[in-house]
DNA sequence: ATTAGGG
DNA sequence: CCCTAAT
């Protein structure tokens, strides 16, 4: 299933204060709205888990995956335009033009799982091989916009550490995450799909632009010999998917051709390079405009937003064909798309492909002196925090959004067996509920929150490589605990798919006339105001499983040691840290003494509040113990 | 960075 | 969940 989303995600150049507390998750900086469907949450939490476990894995993953790391510096020439904080930063700019993976479950086959996501991603089938592959596979491939090197140029992180070195006078590195695309299947009930992430500020960018591209990409190539312009794989294969087949539910715009054309020229990036270095009176509103739209998280392109998945008819076998209801199954994030489509069909169920999603726009910083394992964490921790929350799902169905959640497929006119093609999917900004054109201040602020870029910019961990791998150390686990937790929230919450306002109104704040003067005072907003104060983390209540989890774990550790119990019970689980747990430990205690009338969420099975109690009296009778034993002239003082 | 406890 | 104080 494809499903193809894009996203508008940070804006380049602008530096961001320092992450206060990095011991928080990203998550929480990264709610960008209080109120988030959970279900999408979780499907984008697993699916940015899946990728962001694939990065860190690809070192490890083969001579088949190279790490292909190409690093280039382009020096920003005379920035008038920008912004102070800039003027002296000199810019490199990665890509990550694909990083394809299949996710093979561990209980299943993998030759069976590895299949059908391959055949998804190229739907032509012509570039098989570079998809199939044994195990959990990664193609990274992070190039520069202007730069190519050939993968066999970087065959360590050390060389290509040595490389970034090169030029250091910069301490930042301003990245862009072009396009993460992970082919993922469960199992045979569940569909698989692919999850490029694809920039998509095209619409930005006038013909003129390519000019400058082409004019802009020999200067830069200064620092490597074995550089050459050309499209990759990654390109190749993108224009493959835009190409195939497959139709493109949303009607097609401006956007859509731009698209197709910078696809074809196999990069992109380098548009917006050139946009900068013209340093016209273009860039202001492409900046402005950048700004807004992570403020409302759309995308806008007149109406064609988010991408749409291109279902084919149920040949594919992997559909679920009875999905909404197993608990033990994991559920990919797709399913949710599927679920709703198939909801209502009685005896018959359509079958929905979901190609892929598309996600523009990451900007990353990071220091040169990173290696590419922090990078790779910190991309993951960044398409992390954008998958984690404001996005929703909205459909398309015959080039018309459906806005209306309580119709059923076949009033739609989608029955088993027809119309499904026409049918697609966007992915949304989840944010906008209330109309900020009134609300200029509003607006500035909410781009305080809804902005990713402190979120993309997350400082990465120490530049070591332990960190990274003791994260790969056990990615089928960790996959999977995320899966079912993902589907345990997925269960609780239901779907909101309602894709009113978002388009008209990013339309409207794309389409308002911004001037310069505007655009800078946003920015200083977003800096002094609440650019540390992140937003508050969007509520996740505890699944009786992880209840049970936290139960068993602090049984056995206590409840004074917090920070075992979370690596012991929820180390894979991102979002829950130690102080939740502490939290949690904290109402379940509360909850087993008050009344079952009293309680309210999702019951918590009495057996298990009885070991809570049962536990925490035990603990607290430890603890005096100790306490007595280690003062026990305090004690009997008192 | 963790822990403990109030809000 | 958040925030703080104290470790």
């Amino acid at each position: 299933m494809v499903l193809q989303k894009r996203l508008d995600y940070g804006f380049n150049g602008y530096q961001v204060p320092p992450i206060p507390r990095a011991a928080r998750s990203v998550r929480r900086r990264c709610s960008l709205k209080r109120k988030t469907d959970d279900k999408q949450m979780c499907a984008f939490d697993l699916l940015a888990t899946v990728a962001g476990k694939l990065l860190l894995e690809d070192k490890s993953s083969g001579k088949n995956q190279p790490s292909v790391v190409e690093d280039s510096v382009k020096k920003e020439e005379k920035n008038e335009d920008k912004p102070k904080e800039d003027q002296d930063c000199y810019e490199r700019n990665f890509l990550f033009t694909e990083l394809v993976s299949e996710i093979p479950d561990s209980n299943l086959c993998p030759n069976e799982v590895s299949r059908p996501a391959s055949g998804i991603t190229t739907s032509d089938g012509s570039e098989p091989e570079q998809l199939v592959n044994d195990d959990c596979k990664l193609r990274l491939g992070i190039f520069n916009p202007t730069l190519n090197l050939d993968s066999s140029n970087f065959e360590s992180e050390d060389e290509s550490r040595k490389q970034i070195k090169m030029d250091r006078k910069s301490s930042i590195l301003v990245s862009s995450v072009d396009s993460v695309k992970f082919p993922f299947c469960k199992d045979h009930n569940t569909p698989c799909g692919s999850f490029p992430i694809k920039r998509d500020n095209v619409k930005l960018v006038n013909r003129d632009d390519d000019e400058n591209y082409s004019e802009w990409v020999k200067p830069s190539t200064r620092n490597n010999k074995a550089f050459r312009p050309s499209p990759r794989f990654g390109d190749r294969k993108i224009r493959k998917l835009i190409a195939s087949k497959h139709c493109r539910v949303a009607p097609s715009m401006k956007d859509d051709e731009n698209y197709n054309a910078d696809t074809e020229r196999g990069d992109y990036l380098n548009r917006n390079i050139g946009l900068k270095r013209q340093r016209s009176l273009r860039d202001i509103p492409f900046k402005k405009r950048r700004l807004y739209d992570c403020s409302s998280m759309s995308n806008s392109d007149e109406g064609s937003d988010g991408i749409c998945s291109v279902p084919e008819n149920g040949t594919n076998g992997g559909v679920p064909s009875s999905y909404p209801a197993r608990p033990g199954v994991s559920q990919t994030p797709i399913s949710t798309a599927g679920e709703h489509t198939s909801f209502h069909a009685r005896n018959h169920h359509v079958k929905l492909k979901i190609k892929s999603f598309r996600v523009p726009e990451l900007f990353i910083e990071i220091p040169e002196t990173a290696t590419f394992g922090s990078l790779k964490r910190t991309v993951m921790e960044a398409v992390n925090a954008v998958l984690g929350g404001g996005l929703r799902v909205g459909v398309i169905f015959q080039g018309k959004k459906i806005r209306d959640d309580n119709k059923t497929l076949l009033q739609t006119g989608i029955s088993h067996d027809n119309k499904v093609d026409t049918l697609g999917f966007t992915l949304e900004p989840n944010s906008v509920h209330a109309p900020r054109q009134s609300f200029p201040e509003d607006r500035a602020v909410q781009l305080l929150h809804d902005s990713p870029q402190p979120l993309a910019r997350y400082p990465p961990a120490p530049f070591t490589r332990s960190a990274p791998d003791t994260q790969s150390d056990n990615p089928g686990s960790n996959f999977n605990n995320n899966f079912i937790e993902s589907d345990h929230d997925s269960a609780a919450s239901p779907s909101d798919i309602s894709l009113h306002k978002s388009i008209p109104q990013s339309k409207a704040l794309v389409t308002v006339p911004t001037t310069r003067p505007d655009a800078l005072a946003v920015v200083p907003l977003r800096k002094s105001k609440r650019s540390e104060s992140a937003q508050r983390r969007i509520r996740r209540p505890f699944t009786v499983a992880e209840v049970e989890a936290l139960v068993q774990a602090v049984e056995k550790l206590g409840t004074g040691r917090w920070r075992d119990v979370k690596l012991r019970a929820f180390d894979s689980a991102k979002h829950r840290t130690y102080v939740d747990l502490k939290d949690k430990w904290k109402t379940l205690v509360h909850t087993a003494r008050i009344s079952p009338q009293q309680r309210r969420g999702e019951p918590v099975p009495q057996e298990l509040l009885d070991r809570v109690l049962t536990a925490h009296a035990f603990w607290s009778q430890q603890q005096a113990k100790q306490q007595l034993k280690s003062h026990p002239e305090t004690c009997l003082l008192l």
